[in-house]
DNA sequence: GTCTATACCGAGATAGAC
DNA sequence: GTCTATCTCGGTATAGAC
């Protein structure tokens, strides 16, 4: 998925890899969505686990970043977007992940980010949140096509702002 | 493409919405890299007109939030990466266009931004403008996904900022 | 649980008539 | 330029034997 896109998951090309039949894809999931739902429901899992361990970072922001930097995991991502995009039953499922997501995050963050307001414009706590959500998965995705312009400064910047935060 | 995804865009498809056969589409694309390639031409160039409009506004901040927020084109730039996520050659030329209408961005916004700095909390010209550009885009992805959570604050937030340093 | 056999469909693409 | 005819491949999915 990660490497040619989900539509390059097919049960044929899964039997393959592990040298069995591709009936037997269908087999463990009658259909191909079936098989994609499962697959969404083990990462958002492990999204909401990875979230958690933020909460006991001493440096949640930093680790934050990071997360939400990892190009493997934003190709992931982008991935089930754009498979949510054309099939309505994941869409609902991942859109209530991602407002969930986010609404975790600012309970995360708002007690850290309150007392730091001026360090950052005055904006609301969601603001900040989601400028460094959007930068971070941005930069990701750009990295991974191979654009250079400006994500030098950009990390330079974030990273020098959430130092200055968590210091 | 924006409603299905680009896999839905296949020969049949649209010999069939244009009631023609399917053998024209590879009359006039030999092959449909070739069909993607040429569409993605027209939009790149579409993109740097609406840029070059952006200059000549007299709200040119304003202008290029809204050029970036509209869902319609967000959605089809989305595709347009996933695509170039796994086929070398349109990646190639995606991020080469990535690169440059960042390039030509700075452009537009350095003589207006320079002088506001302050208002921006200090940071340099280019961290502003992709501040603005990466947000826009994961707003307008969320809201095509059907995510709501800290829209409204985000969206009023810019909208003033935006304001202010256009006022 | 894993296999064989098999169905059906729709994708990309080419050859050649008109 | 548009058609008919045709090829090949690879996708999803089911039935039924072992």
């Amino acid at each position: 998925m990660r490497e040619q896109g989900y539509a390059a998951v097919t049960s044929r090309a899964l039997a393959a890899k592990a040298g069995l039949k591709p009936q037997l894809v269908h087999y463990y999931f009658r259909t191909m969505d079936d098989l994609f739902l499962a697959l969404w429901h083990r990462r958002a899992d492990s999204l909401y686990k990875r979230q958690d361990d933020i909460l006991k970072s001493t440096k949640p922001l930093k680790a934050l970043w990071d997360l939400t930097s990892d190009p493997q995991d934003v190709v992931l991502s982008y991935e089930f977007v754009a498979l949510a995009n054309h099939r309505k039953n994941i869409r609902a499922e991942i859109a209530e992940f991602g407002d969930r997501y986010r609404e975790r995050q600012m309970k995360i963050l708002t007690g850290l980010l309150k007392k730091k307001r001026d360090a950052l414009g005055g904006w609301p706590v969601m603001m900040s949140v989601m400028v460094l959500d959007s930068l971070a998965r941005v930069l990701a995705v750009e990295d991974a096509l191979g654009m250079k312009v400006g994500h030098a400064k950009a990390r330079g910047a974030v990273g020098r702002l959430i130092k200055q935060l968590e210091r």
